[in-house]
DNA sequence: GACCTGCTGCGGATTG
């Protein structure tokens, strides 16, 4: 094994392998030796760090085995080395056990080993540490957690008499340079020992017997249940993977009665601790044999063997597939294989997108997460508790840390004046300050060890409700607090695959009791979405370019649906090209799609934005919805626009600012500035009494965010402009965390520079109906919202009100005139001459209808007009006030007696619209010359009228042998599925 | 008519 070497030579390495390809032995074995059995204990000297309790549990067991294994090999090499767990489970009794007689080897969490180094006995423990084995770094690498614990590894090899050597394993690490770097932080070296012989799974396609749609039809699940059903009575166990918890609660239901009782189980994030543990357990032992899971099971803790791993609907990363389909025949140099769902068109689109990267050994690129103020606060509060007086040692500690090897010595000065002030400069309000300057030295306040210890770590909050089993107290699992809010005492729940009756809703928890077989309600649960990763969205936007050039997927149900959209946009959007498609609904509301592939931080930032663009440009709050594979705008139908133009009323520089203010206007800011004042300690999520309760620290936001932004609780109506961003560092960081966690900020900007070098093509089409690839978006669920409008008040809603046809007023629907009524043929002379606006003598002549327009003169029906330009018209006089707009100066005959004569209607445009829309009706294509030179109007007139006509969605405009042709478009229907 | 956002973490030191 190649890591032997590399760990054994002293460096700090990163092991990337696959699941099961013995990395974690190969870590352990070289820092193993090297330990000296039978040594005085003075404390931990080889530390173990996983972002999992239940895996550093696991590995715990390991490695005592692998202990045992050597000392059988050296029976006499002394008394063997012992080995020590400590996270958030660990007892009171066996932590104390721990202070007074380290073990050689401790394995904890990131957390755990913040507290320890926050305390006197802790930092005692640690003092001789050489080895740190950082498990699963990928998981941490990018995100604050991880940013947390570089900085206590600085801390800790700062505390270390020893050189700490750091190791780092990963089954997917990318770009491996940047996870290096964040190991063995700022201006040290690391190797990298990359096993790269892992086979990519195998997939397998389970596709339904009914086509697939745009929607999941019942047909597809019942479908994929009883396939599940199949495939779960086989020999041996099996993960079905879900990407919701709402999802894995009804795939439970449907299996329920599939598989024999007692072998089906549940395991996602709010099923209570206990019954998740009894549930792996039961799995590792084959007592339970199915386990419907979100991702929840992802990560490597040890659930033995599996014999199978399936996955409902389609992952959302390609390191998600990887790490999900690892989890199959869990040993080395095994293909694992991946029973794939897909549930609806653009399921399938994902899969082969999928296939594509998992063939290619691509995987997701890590984001680093740089310097994140609220983490350094929780830091710095922590260091100046455990005696760092001096702000130029803290600098140089900090900046050796990889997220914060650029921190100016400013920047820390300016958040050391922040933790000063409590938080809020110039006020007496609020808590006091955490640490203060004290003539050059920093002293922390009294209650500053104990808050970092209460509140340690970076992972937010959600305020949810605790379901506890009435009278026994056992912790069932959490609901959502929407959810348990609108529950009431009597309604049956299902959580954890079980069914359970609500006795009473408390604040805060949810007491219940077992429900037998009742019909349950399936919970909700809001959370944050990350949307499809960037690199799987590019694997999907190739695999459209080819299909766009005819290499369409062997799938044929797949390439059926390409081609078709390709037909119905005219283009697929792809990896280089934006489709803008236009269409009405049938309450005459325009929708604007966007599509774009780049997933959904691109695109809800590109939604965010155009809504703050679109708002101010037409005082009008529109609603959109962003998903993976697109944007939608609806707008009512009076806002015309040009189809081509809406991606050039964003600026690529300008793109920040507005979508700033975007933010600041969603809830998603308030809750993002919480989780920041919680990290940097500001507001306090656990104190001597327990979990601070959601209410009080909701006003506790709402004071702070009163005291150091006050723009942002302002009656809006006294606001004019930009709302003013204060210059506060939890501010600044809440919002980056909007426009680089929730959005991709960067992301949209560069498709934006791509746009405007030329190197992203923009098609766009005005359509009749909704495209399939529309539909999806018309349809799109709410948590792709991007305005406050609730589902039911949705324009979009208009497409499943009305089937019948597109509602649009006719260009004029005359009154009949009093008087005799003319022959037959006449008759529809009349319809027609009315309708169309005006008629050229050639035409009428072409149909023999002379002699009927004649009849009609006589009855003062019917005039020709000349205009001033020489061209003869034939007009009703119904439309006479319309004509007489457009041609004022026109010349009537026979004349017409005064009293028959119409005054001219008001607005001569409108008239004129109204009157080519006619032509255009009767004669189905226009052209813009032939008609300017039938009318005898000029050019760019009749122009500007067709321009309107097409903005407002009427007409739809296409170019044939560099001819101008104009067509009414289509009415919509409810196309779906 | 359907589809309806993942997971992970969490006192110490002393006294009675």
């Amino acid at each position: 094994m190649l890591a032997w070497p590399a760990i054994a030579s002293g460096d700090h390495v990163l092991v990337t392998g696959a699941t099961g390809s013995g990395k974690s032995l190969a870590a352990w074995l070289p820092l193993l030796s090297r330990l000296s059995p039978g040594s005085a204990n003075t404390g931990v000297r080889l530390l173990y760090v996983s972002p999992l309790r239940a895996l550093s549990r696991d590995m715990a067991e390991g490695v005592e085995d692998c202990l045992q294994g050597l000392a059988s090999l050296t029976p006499d090499a002394g008394a063997p080395l012992r080995i020590g767990v400590r996270t958030g489970d660990t007892s009171p009794s066996e932590r104390a056990a721990q202070r007074r007689c380290p073990p050689d080897i401790l394995l904890t969490t990131p957390e755990t080993l913040f507290v320890l180094l926050g305390s006197r006995g802790g930092r005692n423990m640690l003092r001789q540490v050489g080895g740190v084995i950082i498990d699963e770094i990928h998981a941490l690498a990018g995100n604050k957690r991880g940013a947390h614990l570089a900085l206590s590894l600085e801390r800790l090899q700062q505390l270390s008499r020893e050189p700490l050597q750091r190791i780092g394993l990963s089954a997917t690490a990318r770009p491996r340079r940047l996870v290096a770097g964040f190991l063995a932080g700022a201006g040290r070296s690391c190797q990298i020992v990359a096993d790269t012989r892992s086979p990519p799974p195998a997939l397998s396609l389970e596709i339904p017997d009914t086509p697939l749609g745009t929607f999941a039809h019942a047909g597809h699940w019942a479908f994929a249940a009883t396939r599940l059903g199949e495939l779960g009575r086989q020999e041996g166990t099996m993960l079905v993977f879900c990407n919701t918890r709402a999802q894995v609660e009804r795939v439970a239901a449907l299996l329920d009665e599939l598989l024999p009782p007692e072998t089906l189980a549940v395991h996602h994030g709010s099923v209570g601790r206990q019954r998740r543990e009894t549930v792996e357990r039961g799995l590792k032992q084959g007592s339970i044999k199915v386990v419907v899971c979100s991702s929840s099971l992802e990560l490597g803790i040890d659930i033995g063997m599996l014999d199978r791993v399936c996955q409902l609907g389609a992952p959302r990363a390609i390191n998600e597939a990887r790490q999900r389909a690892g989890r199959a025949r869990h040993r080395p140099g095994a293909v694992p294989r991946l029973y794939a769902f897909p549930l609806t068109l653009s399921d399938l689109l994902d899969w082969h997108g999928l296939a594509r990267a998992l063939g290619s050994a691509q995987i997701d690129a890590l984001r680093p997460c740089m310097a994140p103020v609220d983490v350094l606060c929780q830091h710095l509060v922590a260091m100046v508790a455990a005696g760092h007086d001096q702000v130029s040692d803290i600098h140089r500690l900090v900046s050796r840390a990889y997220p914060w090897r650029k921190l100016h010595r400013s920047r820390l000065d300016r958040i050391l004046i922040m933790l000063h002030d409590g938080f809020v400069p110039g006020r007496e309000t609020g808590r006091g300050p955490l640490t203060r300057m004290d003539s050059e030295r920093l002293v922390a306040a009294a209650d500053a060890a104990s808050m970092t210890l209460l509140n340690a770590g970076t992972i937010p909050e959600w305020f949810e409700y605790e379901v506890v089993a009435a009278g026994q107290g056992q912790r069932l699992g959490k609901l959502d607090e929407e959810f348990a809010f609108e529950s009431s005492p009597g309604q049956i729940l299902q959580l954890g695959g079980q069914n359970w009756r609500i006795l009473s809703v408390l604040p805060g928890r949810v007491e219940v009791e077992h429900a037998g077989d009742e019909t349950p309600n399936l919970p909700f649960w809001f959370g944050d979405g990350a949307g499809r990763s960037a690199g799987m969205s590019r694997q999907i936007a190739a695999l459209c370019r080819a299909a766009g050039r005819g290499h369409l997927p062997a799938e044929q149900q797949l390439a059926n649906w390409l081609a078709e959209s390709r037909a119905s946009l005219g283009r697929l959007p792809d990896d280089r090209t934006i489709v803008l498609e236009r269409f009405f609904d049938p309450s005459g509301d325009q929708h604007l799609v966007i599509h774009s592939l780049f997933g959904a931080r691109v695109n809800r930032a590109w939604g965010l934005a155009l809504r703050k663009r679109f708002c101010r440009g037409f005082n009008f709050e529109l609603q959109a919805a962003a998903t993976d594979n697109g944007v939608l705008i609806s707008l009512g139908a009076v806002h015309s626009f040009d189809l081509e133009s809406v991606t050039g009323w964003l600026k690529s520089d300008q793109i920040e600012d507005l979508l700033i203010q975007a933010m600041l206007d969603t809830p998603v800011f308030q809750t993002r500035l919480r989780w920041c004042a919680n990290t940097a300690l500001a507001i306090q999520r656990r104190d001597f009494q327990g979990p601070v309760p959601p209410q009080v620290q909701r006003n506790q936001i709402e004071n702070l965010i009163a005291r150091i932004f006050p723009d942002q609780l302002a009656c809006l109506e006294n606001l004019s402009g930009d709302r003013r961003v204060p210059d506060h560092p939890l501010v600044e960081q809440a919002l980056s965390d909007c426009l680089t966690e929730h959005l991709d900020l960067n992301g949209l900007v560069r498709l934006y520079r791509r746009l405007e070098n030329g190197l992203i093509h923009v098609h766009a089409i005005d359509t009749a109906t909704p495209s399939s690839l529309a539909m999806a978006l018309v349809h799109a669920p709410r948590n792709s919202f991007l305005d406050p409008a609730a589902a039911e008040e949705r324009r979009t809603r208009s497409f499943e009100r009305h089937p019948e046809r597109m509602a649009r007023a006719p260009a004029r629907v005359p009154a009949r005139p009093q008087g005799p009524r003319p022959s037959l043929s006449a008759d529809r002379f009349e319809q027609q001459l009315l309708a169309a606006g005006y008629l050229l003598p050639v035409e009428a002549e072409r149909q023999a209808l002379g002699g009927a327009f004649l009849r009609l003169v006589r009855l003062r029906l019917a005039v020709s007009l000349h205009t001033d330009t020489g061209r003869c018209l034939w007009v009703h006089v119904q439309r006479l006030d319309e004509a007489l707009a457009i041609w004022p100066a026109a010349r009537l005959q026979p004349l017409l007696p005064a009293a028959l004569k119409p005054p001219p209607v008001d607005d001569p445009d409108e008239a004129l619209c109204r009157i080519l829309l006619g032509r255009c009706r009767l004669l189905e294509t226009l052209e813009t010359g032939t008609l300017a030179d039938e009318s005898g109007l000029s050019q760019a007139c009749v122009a500007a009228a067709l321009a309107r006509l097409r903005a407002e969605g009427i007409l739809s405009r296409r170019e044939q042998a560099g001819k101008e042709l104009w067509t009414e478009r289509k009415p919509a229907t409810t196309a779906a599925g």
